[in-house]
DNA sequence: CTGAAAGCGCTTACAG
DNA sequence: CTGAAAGCGCTTACAG
């Protein structure tokens, strides 16, 4: 009736410490737990025995046992086109501030790339590996909605960074990016702007985009200046792409004066593009952006952008996810955005 | 004797299948897992009411039995100071191989950030929610060490990215950090460079800058010159920091006229230091850093810096990490590093 | 406060 | 090729 002593090769078991201890593994594994149905001195028995052997419970087990992860799984969408040193440098905040919000609810969470055209690897959830996904990063908006619909039936607990619009099926939390488009577009109209190009693919698609679109289009027709398509050049959200709607627009001899970029990435590459030509920033062209990236800052000149808190909309997706494990009903939310002015776009003072 | 047919509630089982079927469970499970054990007949059929049911496999249970989670652990740590925005870019590149690696070997990754002087929460492969961990960001060596020592006594499976040094206890993948130094110092040499600084914290505590450094001297020493420890200011790999060091350093009134800082980060934060002084680079201050992150290439003037292949590493520091879990015997790797010359240093043509 | 027992949903010898 | 059975390591009613 020997029980074989914890060899260095086999992880030790909660079977293990109750032998070592004399207690029953019902009783340690609530003493583990800090059950309150265990007599202190048991506790620090058996957790000075854990300790001491650095024992750890078997996730796996009290997984399966518990029927939940304490996991929840980040899905993030990526363009085809990138590669691994391009990760848009917004997303990598938001990256950071959901990690932190899970560490503080005591959550694991567990990442993947995908394409966004692929068939999605979203079975995190059904396989038990996580309580809830996190979706993030731009995509066709149109085929995200089909899918989406299919979780919600399945009852899959996620939540999404992304626009929030009338009837969407999921939970979705955005920044107001109709009232962020508008203030840029006023602040350009300020510096003296009177032809103000828009970078960035605005259609039902990239409903981001198409609100920030609207906002500078309601501005322009607010100041009573008229909407001229020749200005708008679309863009996906990368420096390159910035950079090539940009030589586009030049070589198309349009006059402008400003530029709303949908993004900071885009702006980037539009201003490496202006710059090329020997074009002045803001002097010729005053510039503005989305997003306010790491980086925006430093940008030459620095970038005039629209700052969205990922700080905040970290910890709101992944609060509002667990509320949506815990069975609650969750709402959609809007974040509020602020114009941050730089040296881009400052034409005078 | 009815099974109850699943519900839209609970997620279906692998008996539900046997019961749909006809088959018995181990049958199921056989044929889901596409053994050979079992007809192609039986194995379409159950494939077919798996799909229909949208049946993943519990991974919880298939875990504990077999052992083994299928997924890594990314301990990614950083300094007390960062906040969201401010990832190193250049371990956010690492992030993105690593992941990438991770699915193409069919794993799933966790990830964690945690500050490099907290107890660190590597009990993930203790507690099986990993079989194995990826150690990655900058801390203090020594401290490094001990742990690493635990660890491997312990018997956890794990790699690091980091300096690959003698007597290490861990499996380290790390870059050519001395020749990447080396080349950077002669290239500043060659560009008539001859009072070159050095930004970075070069001491035990930190191999990888250490490394980097005494690359530096050697090349300076070989060309005759002698090192002055005036030219040297300590800094942490962020951009404030560059830019503390290059003030410093400017009013210190040391004439210098080439600057290696030891990451591109402090190369980045340098520069504008030296521009906010209204020095011009490179005519009256060559600058070059390391690391070569997404950026660097945008920066202005673009910087020279050292290329370290994070895609190649991602996939080294994964496989060898595999291969230790397979129980193979696995060495460290030292990875080679490419000078990348771009306008920042070139004072000639 | 503690223990004996059941069971979470799989995988895999073992037997046929 | 298939099935009955054991067991991975926990958690938690149930009984005392």
């Amino acid at each position: 009736m020997n029980h074989p002593v914890t060899s260095a090769k086999n992880k030790p078991t909660s079977i293990d410490i109750a032998y070592l201890t004399g207690f029953s593994q019902a009783t340690v594994s609530r003493a583990l737990r800090n059950s309150p149905l265990v007599s202190e001195a048991t506790r620090r028995k058996v957790q000075a025995v854990a300790r001491q052997l650095n024992y750890k419970v078997d996730k796996n087990a009290s997984n399966l046992r518990t029927q939940h992860s304490g996991t929840l799984a980040l899905l993030f969408f990526e363009d085809p086109t990138s590669d691994d040193s391009h990760i848009n440098p917004f997303f990598v905040s938001m990256l950071g501030s959901i990690t932190r919000a899970c560490t503080r609810h005591g959550y694991d969470l567990l990442i993947s790339f995908q394409q966004a055209s692929d068939d999605w690897h979203a079975d995190y959830a059904d396989s038990k590996k996580a309580d809830g996904i996190i979706l993030l990063g731009y995509g066709d908006y149109l085929t995200y909605c089909d899918k989406a619909r299919k979780l919600v039936e399945q009852g899959t607990h996620f939540v999404r960074w992304g626009a929030v619009l009338a009837d969407q099926p999921d939970t979705s939390i955005g920044c107001d990016n109709f009232s962020g488009g508008r203030s840029v577009a006023e602040h350009l109209l300020e510096q003296g702007c009177r032809r103000i190009a828009f970078l960035g693919e605005a259609s039902t698609h990239y409903p981001e985009f198409f609100e920030r679109y609207r906002g500078y289009t309601e501005a322009l027709v607010d100041a009573g200046l008229k909407v001229d398509d020749d200005l708008c050049e679309v863009a996906e959200s990368t420096e390159e792409s910035g950079y090539q709607a940009m030589t586009a627009l030049l070589e198309r001899k349009t006059r402008f004066d400003g530029v709303f970029a949908a993004s900071d990435l885009i702006a980037m590459g539009a201003m490496r593009a202006l710059e090329s030509r020997g074009m002045n920033i803001p002097e010729d062209v005053a510039v503005a952006g989305f997003d306010d990236v790491p980086g925006a800052g430093f940008a030459h000149p620095p970038l005039t952008t629209v700052r969205q808190d990922t700080s905040e909309a970290g910890t709101i997706l992944v609060e509002r996810l667990l509320g949506q494990i815990r069975g609650e009903r969750v709402d959609s939310a809007i974040l509020p955005t602020r114009l941050v002015v730089r040296k881009s776009s400052l034409r005078n003072g």
